[in-house]
RNA sequence: GCCGGAGUGGCGGAAUUGGUAGACGCGCCAGACUUAGGAUCUGGUUGGGUAACUAGUGCAGGUUCGAGUCCUGUCUCCGGCACCA
């Protein structure tokens, strides 16, 4: 109840703001109306949603999951971004429940991670404590903005009753492999295939790497490719070196065609799925073998452009790829040595920097290019890397950008074999010695090229590949450049693995060991080296006489990869979610199973493809009814500062939400977010708008209440049980109308500006229609829920007869009659040379015959016409008139 | 460089299938009520012109009876990716 507490004190608190000093200035009392209703709600539970095999579930009902990106609880509180997403999700779930939906709509925190653990390490405190206290703060600020969350199923990631979720779906990763078909399947199909332990550990979906990986001194942590930004960490822009470390990885790679091919059936903003077809990178060709001159081995490439391999003159391998020191020569040793040496110590930031300009080192060893038998050196370079591909490239420089810039810095030959067009002179077979005068990296025609010449790229490509594969050279391959994702953290705020070693080797531990509790620990902070801080907790980790527990916790994207599927049954103690539940929120005959999902961009490639990634393997595994978790996705805009810049502390131009909902009341913050434009659009704040729609919900308050002299509110004398005049009939049922339909587009910035136009034509009118007021505020509800409530409820002590039991929440949305929307007459524009020149009213019946017949009538249309010949003449029912002379 | 999105009054933004450009709000101007107005109400408000009229949706063309909307070219801004062979 702190947050009732809070509340009071704003109330009773002497105001500095300039602009209103008391609430007797308030243009309406919404201080006092809007912790009402929400302690009303609260008590009565107006929101609780319940669920299958609830005794007051209706089965007959649809259902509708909206959800909210759940926020991080950070110290610094709700900033104005998140009423944003918030606020439309919230109109959604409360029109959508009015009409006829079983609405889930819930909420919680994503409390693991860095930014917390940052956070608790600079104030001293224990992560626990801060965590504790900021979601405190987070809840109490969410619920005086009104929204409609069933708080019974708040989760909280950090809550073991939760963790215990996450690390069970752990143990599923660890226990489960790809099979044939490319499905997630138990690890014990393996098992009894009779496969080695060796051979199974190198087919898990959490499996142990000892490879290079982002190390952020920083941080004291390991972090996955898409934690680091131009070489520094997302979280604080510490910079991030490569150093080689045994991590838990898991095998998301295996899921890269399914997670690009499945977006197909999503609703998803286009740019996103495009930004996560990219990360994943899929691109197809060929892996060639290369032997070499002077060795057994042989070096496979991966390439692109298989029908160019008549112009690989030189060949390129990774400074880290495992055959370097058996194709280096004696002379080369010294050289090729102090390459790698300068390569490994350069940090990501560095490489990116210097990609400008290429550098690399002759091993002087040489491979023979198998379709012409020519003898090509071989280099090593940082610009081809270990971690795509093969870690090694056949360089054509004349039809590859870096080939071309490596080639021309080292004096390397260059061959052309594509041309812009085919040469027919039939000597297109023998070898031009002239070098081209620029790089062609695009498709063409073979030339130079042996039995490719005068092929297409297509074409030759294809013909290429089946020659390798004949002659067991190659073979057609699929590369992507998403890597596994680097799964474990050097940090103490995370879910422990719930892992154990004993001679070497590593093994889940049993479920009824769940949760599996991080140890108490003084100092939390991160050791400084590679040691994770749970080692700080010897009991803890002494798991057995001969075993000892994981030292690594989970990254913070664990929690938020599952957290939707929770809402569903957030109280399941026996269960990550109860199969009922989960079959009936997360069903619906749809690829994915949450209906709405509104958030950042931000997510675009990182929460949103982990998600991806864990609810595909659960649906593998017959845990989940649907393959994807979300089947519409809505990305809301930056609100930027008034200055049009990004809101930042450094700049001052932050806007605090509480300042908001203190100076104008929650329901103006909220819906003047919905009115400054698209919800998925960059837009900027202005303080002036806020006053605009608080504005417009003192109009709506006034229509229906008046102050006397001594500041009191009663019903005003002018609302009276009388029925609409016929053109506020039509405006109030065309709000209905489009107010409806402007939800469902999630165009609320137009749907209250419908909503003005209705209470314009409300104002206008000598008498207030109650009946129809009080339908209009069904409308207003969703956005404005606090004054809608208020007035509802103050009509109805009015008129009994109006009276309607339960919350507005509880109504159903009003339905327009179509018959009030149709006018007797139109306005028929009628244009000269398609320049408008009059108008008038016609009968919306008249023919196309009679409006002709006015139009040419038309005074101002025979000025223009100036008795010039009918050319042509257009007609547009119930629109307009052209006539060309 | 590549990919995606967007350019409309002083500002945020409206405008089904091509059919009255500027809804709604902000700001501004004038008036009313007022001791007062930074409250409220009424009216006005794209530019030029007293006016009739005319120009006008980044720019240049095109299609059409008619283009913010369709086509071609071009410029600018925002977001993302960036040695991925």
């Amino acid at each position: 109840m702190s947050s009732t507490r809070r509340l009071r004190f704003f109330m009773s608190a002497p105001s500095c703001a300039p602009r209103m000093s008391s609430d007797q200035r308030k243009a309406f009392p919404f201080s006092e109306f809007e912790p009402k209703w929400q302690a009303e709600w609260e008590a009565k539970q107006a929101f609780r949603t319940p669920n299958p095999g609830d005794s007051d579930f209706d089965a007959t009902k649809p259902k509708y999951f909206v959800l909210d990106m759940f926020p991080y609880p950070s110290g610094a509180g709700l900033h104005v971004g998140h009423p944003e997403g918030y606020t439309a999700t919230d109109i959604i779930g409360r029109y959508k429940k009015m009409t006829g939906h079983n609405v889930l709509h819930p909420m919680g925190w994503d409390a693991f991670g860095l930014p917390a653990e940052q956070y608790a390490i600079k104030t001293g405190q224990h992560p626990r404590v801060t965590t504790e206290q900021n979601i405190e703060g987070f809840r109490g600020q969410l619920k005086r903005l009104g929204f409609a969350y069933d708080w019974s199923r708040e989760v909280n990631t950090t809550d073991p009753g939760y963790f215990k979720w996450t690390q069970w779906i752990f143990t599923k990763l660890y226990n489960s492999y790809v099979n044939e078909a490319g499905k997630a399947a138990p690890i014990s199909e393996l098992e009894a295939q009779g496969l080695s332990r060796a051979e199974i550990d190198a087919r898990r979906l959490a499996y142990v790497s000892e490879a290079p990986v982002n190390w952020c001194p920083g941080l004291g942590t390991v972090l996955a490719n898409e934690e680091v930004v131009d070489g520094k960490s997302e979280v604080g822009g510490f910079p991030v070196e490569r150093r080689p470390m045994r991590q838990w990885m898991l095998r998301i790679t295996a899921f890269a065609q399914r997670l690009i091919d499945e977006l197909d059936g999503l609703d998803w903003p286009e740019s996103i799925r495009l930004l996560q077809r990219n990360w994943i990178g899929r691109s197809e060709g060929a892996e060639v073998k290369f032997s070499l001159a002077d060795s057994d081995h042989t070096i496979t490439v991966f390439t692109t452009r298989p029908d160019t391999m008549f112009g690989a003159t030189y060949m390129v391998i990774a400074p880290e790829h495992p055959l370097v020191d058996s194709i280096t020569t004696a002379e080369q040793k010294a050289e090729v040595e102090a390459y790698q040496k300068s390569v490994a110590s350069k940090s990501d930031l560095e490489r990116t920097e210097l990609a400008k300009d290429k550098t690399g080192v002759f091993t002087g060893g040489f491979a023979i290019n198998p379709v012409n038998d020519e003898k090509i050196p071989v280099w090593i370079a940082d610009y081809v890397m270990m971690g795509y591909g093969t870690g090694a490239i056949m360089a054509v420089p004349a039809h590859d950008e870096r080939d071309w810039e490596f080639a021309t810095k080292f004096h390397l030959p260059i061959r052309e074999v594509v041309a812009a067009a085919p040469k027919l002179d039939g000597d297109g077979g023998s070898v031009c010695e002239m070098e081209p005068a620029a790089c062609f990296a695009n498709e063409g025609y073979a030339v130079n090229s042996g039995f490719l010449n005068g092929m297409a790229t297509q074409g030759a490509k294809k013909k290429m590949a089946t020659w390798l594969e004949e002659k067991g050279l190659g073979k057609g391959t699929v590369n992507f450049k998403l890597r596994d994702w680097l799964f474990s953290r050097q940090r103490y705020w995370g879910e422990p693995f719930p892992i154990v070693w004993e001679d070497g080797q590593h093994r889940s531990i049993p479920e009824t060991e769940l949760p599996l509790l991080p140890p108490t620990l003084e100092d939390f902070k991160p050791t400084g080296t590679p040691l994770p801080p749970l080692s700080k907790a010897p009991d803890w980790v002494q798991y057995s006489e001969t075993a000892t527990r994981e030292l690594n916790t989970m990254p913070q994207w664990a929690g938020s990869c599952w957290y939707y599927l929770r809402y569903c049954d957030a109280q399941n103690s026996e269960r990550f979610v109860g199969e009922a539940a989960e079959k009936y929120w997360m069903g619906g005959g749809k690829p994915g199973g949450v209906d709405l999902y509104v958030g950042g961009t931000e997510h675009a490639v990182l929460h949103l493809l982990y998600a991806r990634f864990w609810h595909k393997v659960l649906f593998d595994l017959g845990y989940v009814s649907t393959p994807e978790p979300f089947q519409k996705l809505v990305n809301q805009g930056l609100i930027m500062g008034e200055d049009g810049q990004k809101m930042s502390k450094s700049r001052g131009n932050v806007v605090n939400p509480d300042d908001v909902v203190k100076e104008y009341g929650a329901d103006s913050l909220r819906l003047y977010e919905m009115f400054m434009g698209p919800l998925e659009q960059v837009k900027p704040w202005s303080m002036k708008g806020v006053e605009g729609v608080y504005r417009f919900l003192a109009r709506v308050w006034r229509l229906v209440m008046e102050q006397n002299a001594e500041g009191e509110w009663s019903v005003s004398a002018a609302l009276q049980d009388v029925p609409a005049d016929k053109q506020v009939t039509k405006v109030l049922h065309e709000t209905i109308k489009k107010c409806g339909e402007d939800i469902e587009k999630l165009s609320f910035n137009t749907a209250i500006a419908q909503m003005m136009v209705c209470t314009n034509a409300f104002t206008a009118a000598a008498v207030k229609p109650a009946s129809a007021i009080a339908t209009f505020l069904k409308v207003l509800g969703p956005f404005a829920p606090h004054l809608a409530e208020e007035l509802k409820s103050r009509i109805a002590s009015k008129f009994p007869a109006l009276a309607v039991k339960g919350f507005l929440s509880d109504e159903s949305w009003p339905e327009y009659d179509p018959a009030a929307l149709i006018e007797d007459e139109v306005e028929i524009v009628f244009q000269v040379n398609g320049k408008l020149r009059d108008k008038a009213r016609v009968a919306i019946q008249a023919s196309k015959e009679e409006i002709e017949k006015i139009a040419l009538a038309s005074p101002r249309v025979q000025e223009f016409m100036e008795g010039k010949p009918i050319k042509k003449l257009i007609v547009v029912p119930g629109k307009l008139v052209n006539i060309v002379v």
